[in-house]
RNA sequence: GCCUAGGUGGUGGAACUGGUAGACACGCAGGACUUAAAAUCCUGUUCGCCUUAAAGCGAGUGCGGGUUCGAUUCCCGCCCUAGGUACCA
């Protein structure tokens, strides 16, 4: 192929914008960035997170991180490394959608043009990219695996013996031959208990429901932001104290069937793996805390009997409802008497009267819950579920969790299996009736549900002994069995005020005040037996360990409020505790005392001591606890990936992976339906075999990022995500740069499915990104005029410069940062920037009117973006490259200001012109270079490639400056020497190097693999050196001496010279420091 | 509150392992070239004092201490800024 292009540049100042042209032409045409997968150079893998595509195309923020990947990529080839840079759009997600919901547009129509936008900047800047590895996350040829890799989830469960996921088919094994008994997983907490042979009776839909409970995504109900006005969910960043941000209508905490990840299986792993990768530290502290493990103890309290004697071992017959409750219970049990689904009704009549030979009651009050059917006698609820519990206020499983505890057994049954089989339903429940051991003696006294155990959760299991109270949520299952009658009153009340609180705690301000209430309850405490008061506080979160702690006022500083607040014992624990009668002390320093059988041992000891103990006497053990929560991954959303499954008697099944991808259906709006559906419900005839239902919720915006590095490695392949060949020679990615706003979401969860593929097979290492450089943000830097207000507050034409503002009264605005030049506004364009400034007067100072600075956001409001076109259009992208590391260092967040560029600009020239004579004809000498050439190619030769390696681009572009600032000082044009200052240069200023290096002689398009010139210290070496001299640390002059003195012989030198002498002020010095190669100090 | 990063001229920043603080660049000031402007080149530019000048003196890396012959760098206490996070037991 062969270019005819003028040759312009031989007679020609830097003409960067046709050089610029030219090469991105070739690299494109000539395919130079291609990579391959079979070469036998080391790999190396240098990813960026990739873009969003939005409508508002690149600003000179987003390609900060994308030039630092590509000079390194640029240095590794040069290096002689096999290079993969690859590059693709994100291009599942809202902004699309919503406006395709405004404009009725297809969101994949607005997303091509925006990816075809992001497109056309990027080649803008001459990246190496290989565009034939692109992915869209939106394209189904890339969904279609997203989809194969959610349905191994599906059929996975995670085995925490083997500590890793399995197929779920290990999972039947382990049941059908030793139940459920020796099976231990990360599952649900409500998993049944069964036989071997219970198991094998079990009907193909009881399985399902139980492998539910294991596997790595599963349906589960999940609190979400629901805006009826909108008739969508919403994320957490698009509600604003309790409103949505687009159009502030009222939002609320809906519950609702969702898919989720089980992430929480990988939650020791995820935290594991933190100490083997090189990521940036605060990065992995936001992770180990996202993930918040913290290493205690369980310790259980029993509890002594509450209520007066006599009282005390009286049967409750019937009355199981909780006292307190029972006036709503009464009214909501009446109520769903009267509206009984269809299902219950058909039911009751096989229930009710003692048909099945035992007294069933409906619409029952247990505790603080209705029942839909019980039989006392047995102990057996009976559970009526719609397909998505719709009816649902409380947690199904917390509910079954009470119930338990109280010694009742649940079964459930949809609404499915009671409509369409009524009488076998029945049927069943004879069954378990005539099985069921039942309760002992009915229903439990307060007595025995007194002997129900208070589990608390503590990371300080030593300070067991300094207990003085135990506080307990508010909403606490247990909080109705302790309280007391004497306390119904103060409790009832505390739970109303902790209610109101909740909702107005946004409002409110964050100082602590101290709140609760007493149950009038005791716990025993597990070792010395000594009775412990019981309180519910709002400071204690359900959610949270188990809801309840164990209160150390000398420890830790809420108790103590509390302590002091209502007058508790603080109990000092440890000799080293300093004034606790002041505030709590939490050292784990010094001797336990007050402390029975950890007294006189360490913080260490005592732990293990008491651990021991505990677990001896039955009452604690040593626990781990994290707060990282299981993945919502499901959104209501349309524009996303289809969830492969459809459902089949209320009941989740895959689709056969022959069908993937299951491709997003044609809707007629981008809206939900009428009765609330996801906009998929809208799609017509779209069933599964065209008779069940499809899930219609689409997958959540990280389900494409998660694995997505893993398709670059060979992203045509149709038979796998990837090959395995292609996987085992990439492995991981060795450098991820992109921004720390992604911590927690798509870094944790591709970490997660990454280990998850690792379990699997299909990968072969445990970490995704081994390396991790997260960029600053570009923040704006926004100007300001000065309008002057008249009298009367009124704004006039008249605008003051920004240094005498102060003298007058006046208004700022905002003025487009492109009409600024060095805070120097263009009178000009800015009269014709709108029509009402056309007339403008300004008073200026020294005849310039300079704008205020601020530094906010970039944005478009705030007339501060600036477009990395124009910048490439004005200076060129070899310019704007150089410019952006220029700034400072990747790391940190820094305003842009376009002040600076002349710099960069002005070096590039130089650099141009060392291969130029005065008329700009190409001018270069075969001469053997200077000493003083050859050092300072070598100085740069070694300081671009120490910069690099440790990531600091700012310093390297000061050093070229500093190199060719030399050179043309030297006039140097010699082929020896800038021939290989093109190759070190070329990975920041890939255009001009390119030019150069043909016209020196080279054949076009073989820069980008040519061989990194060696560093040779010879030229570096010097055999004398400018010595500072100083007097008690002041420096206070320089000293010529030869590098080969000796302490003794430099002594000699300095003190004998004429110079030196005057600063001694007559004294001899007590002692002379000398470094060699670095300082001599005098001290007198 | 806690975690993390940071605080250096008018500005962006440099000084990598305790050894010449302010490299490089912008801006500004003065000058050369030009009819003029742009571009380019040269000189100066931390602050204060002193000086006709050359030179000199003093202070100085958020504040206060400490270690050291020597501290932007290490230690202790405090202040401020940014990001993250929270009644997490």
């Amino acid at each position: 192929m062969v270019f005819l292009w003028p040759n312009f540049s031989r007679t020609m100042d830097y003409q960067f914008k046709d050089i610029e042209a030219k090469w991105q032409q070739f690299w494109s045409k000539n395919q130079t960035y291609r990579v391959e997968n079979n070469t036998s150079k080391p790999k190396y893998y240098v990813l960026d997170m990739f873009p969003y595509p939005s409508g508002a195309g690149l600003h000179v923020g987003h390609p900060l991180g994308y030039i630092a990947s590509d000079i390194f990529s640029r240095y590794k080839r040069l290096k002689g490394f096999n290079v993969l840079h690859p590059m693709g759009y994100d291009s599942f997600g809202l902004p699309a959608e919503q406006y395709a919901i405004q404009t009725g547009q297809h969101p994949a129509i607005t997303t091509e043009t925006n990816i075809n936008r992001y497109r056309e900047q990027l080649d803008n800047l001459g990246f190496s990219f290989d565009w034939s590895r692109e992915v869209r996350t939106s394209d189904p040829a890339y969904y279609k695996w997203t989809q194969w890799i959610f349905m191994q989830l599906f059929n996975s469960w995670y085995n925490l013996e083997t500590d890793k996921a399995e197929p779920i088919s290990t999972l039947i094994r382990k049941f059908e031959t030793g139940g459920s008994k020796y099976v231990k997983a990360a599952c649900d907490d409500d998993r049944s208990t069964f036989t071997a042979d219970e198991w094998k009776q079990k009907s193909e839909e009881e399985q399902q429901k139980e492998f539910l409970k294991y596997r790595l995504t599963y349906l589960r109900e999940s609190t979400v932001n629901w805006c009826p006005a909108l008739g969508t969910v919403l994320a957490n960043d698009e509600v604003k104290e309790g409103f949505s941000e687009r159009g502030g209508h009222p939002v609320e905490q809906k519950k609702m069937m969702q898919w989720s990840m089980r992430i929480t299986a990988y939650a020791d792993r995820l935290l594991q793996g933190l100490e083997n990768i090189d990521w940036p530290e605060p990065l992995k502290e936001m992770q180990r805390h996202w993930i918040g493990k913290s290493v205690g103890a369980i310790v259980k309290f029993s509890l002594t009997p509450t209520l007066s004697e006599g009282e005390g071992e009286q049967k409750l017959s019937y009355k199981t409802a909780n006292p307190i409750l029972w006036e709503v219970l009464k009214a909501n049990s009446k109520h769903n008497r009267k509206e009984q689904t269809e299902a219950e009704g058909l039911l009751w009549q096989y229930l009710r009267d003692s048909q099945l030979g035992y007294k069933i009651r409906r619409q029952h009050a247990i505790d603080g819950y209705i029942a839909d059917f019980v039989c006392l006698k047995k102990g057996l609820v009976i559970e009526v579920d719609g397909e998505y519990h719709l009816d649902n206020e409380e947690n199904d499983a917390l509910r079954t969790e009470v119930l338990n505890k109280y010694g009742f057994e649940v079964i459930r049954f949809t609404n499915e299996e009671v409509a369409e089989n009524t009488i076998s339903v029945a049927q069943k429940i004879k069954d378990k009736l005539e099985h069921i051991e039942g309760l002992k003696g009915g229903v439990p006294s307060p007595s025995e549900r007194a002997r129900v155990r208070l589990e608390v959760f503590t990371t300080r299991v030593d300070t067991l002994f300094g207990v003085s109270f135990l506080v307990i949520a508010p909403e606490h299952e247990l909080v109705p069995s302790l309280t007391t009658p004497e306390q119904e009153e103060t409790i009832t009340n505390y739970i109303l005020q902790t209610k109101k609180k909740s909702e107005l705690d946004r409002m409110a301000d964050t100082k602590k005040t101290v709140s609760g209430a007493f149950t009038g309850s005791y716990a025993k405490h597990p070792i010395t037996g000594t009775n412990i008061p019981i309180w519910i506080a709002d400071y204690v979160l359900a959610g949270y360990g188990t809801g309840a702690v164990m209160a150390v006022p000398s420890g830790d500083q809420r108790d103590w409020l509390f302590a002091k607040h209502f007058n508790l014992p603080i109990i000092p624990i440890l000799d080293a505790q300093k004034d606790i009668d002041q505030q709590a002390d939490p050292t784990k320093e010094g001797k336990y005392i007050h402390s029975d059988l950890i007294n006189g041992l360490t913080y260490k000891e005592a732990t293990r001591v008491l651990i021991a103990k505990l677990e001896e006497l039955g009452v604690g053990k040593a626990k781990m606890n994290y707060r990282l929560r299981d993945a919502i991954f499901g959104r209501q959303r349309y524009w996303g990936e289809p969830v492969p499954v459809y459902f089949k008697n209320g009941l989740p099944y895959l689709i056969d992976e022959k069908e993937l991808p299951l491709l997003l259906p044609e809707v007629d709006k981008y809206l939900p339906t009428e009765n609330g559906e996801p906009p998929l419900g809208r799609a017509e005839n779209w069933k599964y075999h065209d008779q069940y239902e499809y899930e219609l919720s689409t997958m959540p915006g990280w389900a494409g990022s998660s694995w997505y590095w893993y398709r670059y490695m060979d992203a045509q392949n149709n038979q796998a995500f990837a090959d395995k060949k292609a996987i085992s020679y990439w492995k991981d990615v060795d450098l991820y740069i992109g921004g720390s706003e992604h911590a927690t979401g798509h870094l944790l969860y591709s970490r997660f499915w990454n280990k998850f593929l690792k379990d699997l097979g299909y990968v072969g290492e445990e970490e995704p990104f081994k390396k991790l450089i997260s960029q600053g943000m570009i923040q704006g830097r926004s100007n300001f005029v000065y309008r002057l207000i008249d009298d009367e507050g009124k704004s006039t034409n008249t605008f003051v410069s920004s240094g005498l503002k102060h003298q007058h009264k006046t208004i700022a605005l905002h003025v487009d940062v492109n009409m600024v030049e060095n805070d120097v506004l263009d009178l000009n364009q800015f009269k014709s920037f709108r029509a009402e400034f056309a007339n403008a007067e300004f008073i200026l100072e020294a005849g310039k009117y300079m704008c205020g600075v601020e530094v906010e956001k970039m944005s478009k409001s705030k007339f501060n973006v600036v477009n990395p076109d124009d910048i490439t259009a004005r200076y060129g992208a070899d310019t704007l490259r150089l410019y952006e590391m220029f700034l400072g260092p990747l790391e940190q967040s820094k305003p842009w200001n376009t002040n600076g560029i002349e710099g960069v600009f002005k070096f590039l020239r130089k650099f141009w012109k060392l291969f130029h004579d005065d008329t700009f004809n190409f001018n270069i000498s075969d001469e053997e270079p200077t000493k003083a050439e050859y050092k300072a190619l070598h100085k740069i030769i070694r300081k671009a490639e120490e910069d690099i390696e440790r990531f600091s681009f700012n310093t390297s572009v000061s050093s070229f400056m500093i190199c060719v600032n030399e050179l043309t000082d030297l006039k140097c044009n010699k082929r020896k020497i800038l021939q290989d200052l093109v190759i070190v240069l070329s990975s920041y200023a890939p255009h001009i190097t390119e030019e150069l290096w043909t016209l020196l002689g080279n054949q076009a398009g073989t820069l980008s693999y040519a061989n990194y010139p060696k560093f040779n210290e010879v030229y570096l070496i010097e055999n004398e050196f400018a010595y500072p001299v100083s007097v008690n640390g002041k420096m206070k002059m320089n000293l010529m001496m030869s590098l080969n003195l000796n302490a003794p012989e430099v002594e000699q030198l300095v003190l004998a010279n004429d110079d030196v002498l005057k600063y001694l002020d007559g004294k001899s010095p007590k002692k002379v420091i000398f470094v060699k190669g670095k300082i001599v100090n005098l001290v007198l």
